[in-house]
DNA sequence: AAGCGCATTAGAATCATTCTAATTCGTTAA
DNA sequence: TTAACGAATTAGAATGATTCTAATGCGCTT
């Protein structure tokens, strides 16, 4: 994500969040800071290690307090895992297909030819006359890295229980 | 899902299971029953109460226990969520999209145009490099019922947080 | 009828997330 | 500058689905 993009997402979120009264405080912005630099759909909790070397008192409830605030905005996606923490997309807020590798647990947008989500969301509602709002596209598997050499750290992501 | 169905798709998760090594008890058999039987793909909990009404003393490990059996031989998907309970499908074992009402949290398989799964998996394999197993496409609304007449209930299992 | 091994059990443990009640911070008004 | 209010933040407890553990039970095989 080049700098300019990076402010631009900074920007919107910012005004989003002001737009329904809340406060941007320090903390919060460097939440929104640390969702955004991260190119990993990073976890509640990376984000909260990335916040805490600037603010070592932070408490994760700030964090999950923040990250709530930006999904009921929609600048922030929630990709939901049951096995293992819930990752979050600030850089994309609209839907959007991603690849998560089972055995390193990275999870990445697909960018290739995704489809137009809002278009998506319309052609559904049609056709099962549910009002849908927003869908969920992954693909499962290993990725590229971890098929050229599986690592201990990989296999026991795997057993772990991920995804 | 017709008796035929019924019938055929138990056969095929039985041999499954044998072919595994693996024996079916009577419990065991009970609860492939419980997930075919049901067209709520329901909760672990959901089949324990069924199984229950046959086999008392039934425990939820076993259930679960069972579950990890046939998600491993691909007899049945997950289908995760972070905030209530995983849901399974076993009626249909290969990828295929959802709909998920966000207000009563029914979840209803998308019969309508569904993507060919095995070729679309194959199709980002090829694309992205990853060795792709499975995909999850799944379509977050509000049912047609529930856009009818909301209902208390409804309102409150949104409150409650499901996604 | 004995012994072996898988199946099953109850309950503890885990872990992400949410809740709670108390405290602190920032802003506005005097 | 200070007082006071509401929102933000905190630590820690609570929740709830899932997994683990160690002990017991059950069904086969001989």
């Amino acid at each position: 994500m080049d700098e300019a993009r990076f402010r631009m997402r900074l920007s919107e979120m910012k005004a989003a969040l002001r737009d329904k009264g809340v406060v941007i405080t320090r903390k919060r912005a460097k939440i929104l800071e640390a969702l955004l630099a991260s190119d990993r759909h990073p976890t509640a909790s990376e984000i909260h290690e990335d916040v805490k070397a600037f603010y070592p008192g932070t408490s994760l409830a700030t964090i999950y307090n923040t990250i709530d605030i930006l999904k009921e905005t929609g600048q922030a996606l929630e990709i939901e895992f049951s096995a293992s923490a819930n990752r979050y997309d600030g850089r994309i807020p609209v839907s959007h297909p991603h690849l998560v590798c089972l055995a390193c647990e990275k999870v990445e947008d697909m960018d290739a030819a995704a489809p137009n989500a809002p278009l998506e969301l319309e052609r559904v509602s049609q056709a099962t006359g549910y009002d849908i709002v927003r869908l969920r596209t992954d693909y499962y598997g290993t990725c590229p890295d971890c098929l050229r050499e599986p690592r201990a750290d990989a296999a026991n992501a795997a057993e772990r229980g991920f995804a």
